[in-house]
Parts: C-alpha cells; structure tokens; sequence
DNA sequence: GTTCATGCAAACACTTTGCATGGCC
DNA sequence: GGCCATGCAAAGTGTTTGCATGAAC
C-alpha cells in the first residue's frame, strides 16, 4: 500500500477528514528517523502546495496525538516532539554532547511493567524511557 | 546531622555561597516525596521571611542543577520538576486519572545499560524512566 | 571591598486560541 | 450546504534576562 493510501485509511478509521496538512505531517512524521518538534515539520513542507500556518502544524498534532495515530515524547524540556505510531515502540539513546539521537528498538521493559502491576495495582498503559549519555566521537573531544 | 548543616556543607562543596534562598529551595526540594516545580515551590514558601522572587526560584534551580544537588526531570511536559538529590536513583508511576505520583525505589535498568554501552559505543550517564498508567481507584471509575 | 545573589520588570520561546474564511464530505 | 479545518493575529504560559540594589565572603 502506498503511504498516502495508508494516511487516509488511518484518518477515515478515526472519522477524521483527510486534509492535505494531516496527510503531510503523517508523511513527514513516517519519514523520519527520529522524533520532531512542531517547527521542525513546519520547515520541511518545503513544497508550496503543502505550505501551511505554525498555528495549523500544531493543531494538527495535537488532532493526530488524539488520534493515536502520532506519539508525543518529552525527549528534550523544551520542545514537544512527535513520532509516527506504528513503527512499533521505541527508545532513544541521545547524545548530551552532540544532541544526535540513536533509536533503540528492544525495549527491556516489558515483564518489569507486568510485575510492577501487581506490586502497585495500577492499570500500566505504557511508558517513556529516554537515556543520555556522550557518543564515541564526543566523549573524545572532551578530554 | 541537621538538614540545614548538610545543606551548607552541599553548598560550600560546590563553591557556591550560603544563601536564605537556596537552603528554603533545598529544604522544600527534600522534604517532598514527588518532584516539583518551580511555581509549587515558590508557593511553598509560605514564611514572610523566606518569601523570593519567582525568577530567583528559576535562577535557583538552575544553579543548584548545575552543582548536582538537584535533579531536572521531564516528568509531565508543560513543566521543569526538580528533586532533591542524594534520595537515591528513583522512578515514577504516574497515575493519568487523578495525576498522583507513585515513587520506584527499585531501577530494573543498571544491567540493560551496561549492555547498550557496548552495543552503541556510547558512555551512558543516566536515563529517564516515566511510567504511566491508571490507579485502582481511577481505573475503577472509568467503567 | 569585591563578588555574586536577588528583586523587579521586561523580554523570550513555544504553544494555544478567537474569529473569519475556505475546503472536505 | 453543513461542519470542520485552516490562516492570521493576538493572547497565554512557563521561563529567562538586564540592570540596579543588596547580601555573602
């Protein structure tokens, strides 16, 4: 299937019109490796067509964010950062020194949520683990 | 030892002068069982005496991040939350019903990331675990 | 006395919102 | 045609900064 067929079929499913500015981020969102900030998407419609206000980006993830049909992760403080869902779930590695970001696709954490459901009787629906750290290059440079 | 001796002598290890504003800034940052922010901490600061700036709250934080007496979390996104240091490595179960925060002494990540270090080549300093989920009594007035 | 911390007000960055217009179903 | 999405500008929120004053060493 064809991403624009898949965004539309997403969109439909949650009873949302298909509008160039959703399947535009979803494209944009689906095509990168790592997670964006609202700004950042907003300068990737490079194409006049897809040009759209800062104001609609932002509304536009927070419809998606709803959805489901994007993530929102709280990697770095200052920004919100968004990925596309079905990639299946994911961790970040970044690095303090360069701010590059290493996706981690293992996540070691399933059976501990399991067991911390019964130690807490709480419902888990999910969780954000982010690790920091220096990459190879950066912890060179620094000394 | 006094919480107030400790304070002075965390602060004159790090260079940093003995401040009414900073000690009232460690006191509070102690004495909580959940991080905080800086408003909640402002509003903490209930004695005449003690009472500062909200800007010097800021300023306050990020001095005594810098000389790691305290730690920056990213634990709800619209806002900074700060711990107390030396309460050892913790991680928190937040329930998203009623917002309260459960407190995880237990970190099931050292062994994953001495594993990822060599994985990645990375030197890892640390990680941010944030779990969520609905409590007993949230999860039962959903339904 | 010197240096650094604080108060105050103003600026800032990111995000949200109100209202009129335009596009999707 | 009706309803929701978008553009634009203005407001909001949490945080930071410049400058003068005051406190710590």
């Amino acid at each position: 299937m064809k991403d624009q067929e898949l965004f539309e079929m997403e969109l439909k499913e949650n009873g949302l019109k298909i509008t160039r500015a959703r399947t535009a981020i979803l494209e944009i969102l689906k095509g990168s490796c790592h997670p964006l900030a609202a700004e950042e998407i907003f300068l990737n419609l490079k194409s006049e067509t897809l040009k759209m206000n800062l104001s609609t980006v932002y509304r536009t993830l927070e419809t998606l964010e709803e959805a489901g049909l994007i993530t929102k992760l709280g990697l770095v403080e200052d920004k919100k950062l968004y990925e596309y869902n079905g990639m299946g779930h994911r961790h970040y590695l970044v690095c303090l020194g360069c701010k590059r970001i290493i996706t981690i696709e293992h996540c070691p954490l399933h059976e501990y949520e399991k067991q911390l459901e019964k130690d807490t009787e709480f419902a888990i629906t999910g969780h954000k683990l982010y690790l920091y750290g220096y990459c190879k290059e950066c912890a060179q440079t620094m000394n």
